[in-house]
DNA sequence: CTAGGGTTAG
């Protein structure tokens, strides 16, 4: 008989949380009626017992506990307790853990392997776990069983290596396992071998429903959702029902091809089985209705659920945010944030794009959307993903970049580069220069102008682009010229970059000039061309100049004016004096102006002293944006200067 | 919870 040691009771299980104490208990009165050998190990007749123990660890922190627990009362010399050990890190998420738990165990035995491979699996890392598996086979000298395989051709990250293990599978005659013959089934259907897929399916001597769902997912993941539906029927047909992982891979098939009607009879079959409260099932939901129905529909899905998890939460935030309403979607985020969710790299990329949406008015009055960047330090978020490609990065750092968060976009490109793995693209250089550019480091700017051209991108339009920009940016504009001469400037965007650059340093003339050129090149312009025109315009008091580029605009090139054109042009009167003209401007403006137009006026009230005209922007302004106290300031200023202290006071 | 089939994106 094993017993525990009365001291390491008493002292160790002092310091355990109570939920892990009560563990304890559990596990003492468990082991007065379990047998132990001599060697330690458990009577398998008792396996619930431990398992129950080794459930009521929810976290890391108290399965290291019970780690400890075990070790100081010698039972982690059993491979069985261990080898759970190895389960329980991996299921916690803590694949580290598992692995050192796992090269501590001195006689490992196929249960023990298969433990050690599917915690690979099950934390998404696939090279690992077919590493760990070749070593197993090389080094074990024991033969793997009907577990081991379908959790290694999970692992299976192409059909070469998925072949292999099917050709091993063979030789050991597992083929036709219901579990391994569904894996066979969705590793070929995965890599786009859906006949062959087909094929085993049809072979298979026994099959039940999860065998179908992998035929099924199998036409789904390679889009095609109708040849998915006709499985559907036949396997109706010989009498085999939905469950909810049918439901789940064809509700999304369903969103991806559009097929609505199909997908909304399917949600009437979960509601009929009582599966509309499925987590999964109502994710998928949430996705289909927000792309194809209603923002409505999705959100009295997500409303009803009792059980979200951040699956629900991004699809619900993707779902506002995609649909043009960034507020709620902020909303929505703050409130995940309340609940104490961890944000992934999904929240982020969506976050990113709700910061690109809002207005640039609502994000300046929200110090609070700054804070949240800072929050966000993506570190934190990165750390836990298995899959950091360049892309995502690029994402990541355009989002920064694109909001003004330039030093967060810095931060996220600094740490990119500690992954050696992940090299740098066109999308990264592209995103990563304007935030150079926006803090002015040119040093930082021109190493990265170095990289470029060691990859030969250097003439490349958008990453040229960026960088004229920078060096225009950054005081350098003779750099810059130097190198729209040499990138291709058939498209209006390099002109563009060079237009503004000169206008925002004051050379107007020269501005239009170069847009002169660009027309005799034949480059038509956009609306960004006109936007540099204009503004460069009122830097230089080109009053005159900039009221025939706007009606040119219109006439001759067919563009609508957007806000921005209307700031411009209000700017361009209001900084030459023209107030009045200015406000005239406003006032026959066919669109409601934004806090930017009426932000024009106020600025351009402030220069030349007009107090009456000042107050009526600065009305104007707090009804179309309230929070923002950077016009407050400007409006004292104003008061300040024409000696009306009770204005300032107010 | 030593095994298969399932949800969000650029």
């Amino acid at each position: 008989m094993f017993s525990l040691v009365p001291t390491c009771k008493g002292r160790h299980v002092s310091k355990f949380s109570p939920s892990l104490r009560l563990c304890c208990q559990l596990f003492s009165a468990a082991t007065n009626t379990l047998q132990f050998s001599s060697d330690g190990f458990a009577d398998e007749n008792k396996n619930d017992d431990i398992d129950l123990l080794f459930q009521s660890c929810t976290n890391v922190h108290h399965a290291k506990q019970l780690h400890a627990f075990l070790v100081v009362s010698g039972k982690v010399q059993n491979i069985f307790l261990s080898a759970r050990l190895v389960n329980r890190y991996a299921y916690l998420g803590d694949v580290s853990f598992s692995r050192i738990t796992f090269d501590l165990i001195p006689r490992k035995d196929v249960y023990t392997w298969n433990s050690m491979v599917s915690a690979y699996v099950r934390s998404g890392r696939f090279r690992e776990a077919i590493d760990c598996f070749s070593q197993f086979l090389l080094t074990s000298g024991l033969r793997p069983d009907f577990y081991t395989f379908p959790p290694v051709l999970k692992a299976c990250q192409n059909l070469v290596d998925g072949k292999k293990i099917h050709c091993q599978i063979l030789k050991l005659g597992f083929e036709w396992d219901v579990f391994v013959a569904a894996s066979l089934v969705h590793l070929y259907s995965r890599f786009g071998f859906v006949g062959v897929a087909r094929r085993l399916f049809d072979e298979m001597p026994i099959r039940d429903v999860g065998s179908w769902n992998a035929m099924i997912s199998g036409f789904c993941q390679n889009g095609n959702a109708a040849d998915a539906l006709d499985v559907l029927i036949e396997m109706r047909s010989e009498g085999v029902k939905m469950d909810r992982v049918t439901a789940t891979s064809l509700l999304t098939a369903c969103a991806q091809s559009g097929d609505i009607l199909s997908g909304m009879l399917i949600h009437l079959y979960v509601i009929k089985h009582g599966l509309d409260f499925d987590l999964l099932i109502c994710n998928a939901l949430i996705n289909m209705y927000s792309k194809y129905v209603s923002l409505g529909h999705a959100r009295r899905i997500f409303d009803q659920m009792d059980v979200r998890d951040l699956v629900s939460w991004n699809s619900i935030i993707a779902a506002y945010e995609q649909n043009d309403d960034p507020m709620t979607a902020l909303g929505l985020f703050c409130s995940m944030q309340l609940l104490g969710i961890q944000p992934d790299f999904l929240t982020l990329v969506s976050l990113a794009s709700i910061l690109a949406q809002l207005s640039d008015s609502a994000k300046s009055s929200c110090g609070y959307v700054r804070k949240l960047g800072a929050i966000y330090s993506a570190r934190t978020v990165f750390e836990g993903l298995p899959i950091k490609d360049v892309i995502s990065w690029n994402t990541l750092i355009t989002g920064y970049a694109q909001n003004g968060l330039a030093s967060e976009a810095i931060e996220v490109y600094r740490m990119m580069q500690e992954y050696k793995e992940i090299i740098p693209n066109h999308g990264t250089w592209v995103s990563i220069l304007p935030a150079y550019t926006h803090v002015g480091a040119l040093q930082q700017g021109m190493k990265i102008h170095g990289r470029v051209i060691k990859n030969c991108l250097d003439l490349d339009v958008f990453v040229g682009t960026c960088l004229i920009d920078m060096y225009a940016k950054c005081g350098r504009l003779d750099d810059a010229l130097l190198l729209f001469s040499q990138v291709p400037r058939k498209t209006a965007i390099p002109w563009n970059a060079v237009i503004s650059s000169h206008g925002v340093h004051g050379h107007g003339e020269k501005a239009l000039k170069l847009f002169k050129d660009m027309l005799d090149e034949g480059v038509k312009p956009d609306h960004v061309t006109f936007v540099s025109l204009l503004s460069a315009c009122s830097h230089s008091g080109l009053v005159d100049e900039g009221q025939s580029y706007f009606h040119m605009m219109q006439e001759q090139y067919r563009i609508k004016p957007s806000l921005k054109h209307y700031g411009c042009m209000v700017d361009l009167l209001g900084r030459a004096g023209h107030l009045n003209k200015a406000y005239n401007f406003i006032d026959n403006m066919p669109v409601r102006p934004d806090a930017s137009v009426w932000g024009a006026l106020l600025g351009a009230c402030r220069i030349h002293g007009n107090v009456d005209l000042g107050r009526i922007a600065s009305e104007r302004l707090f009804e179309v944006d309230s929070e923002n106290v950077g016009y407050y300031v400007l409006l004292s200023n104003i008061y300040a200067n024409s000696g009306e202290w009770e204005g300032v006071e107010r």
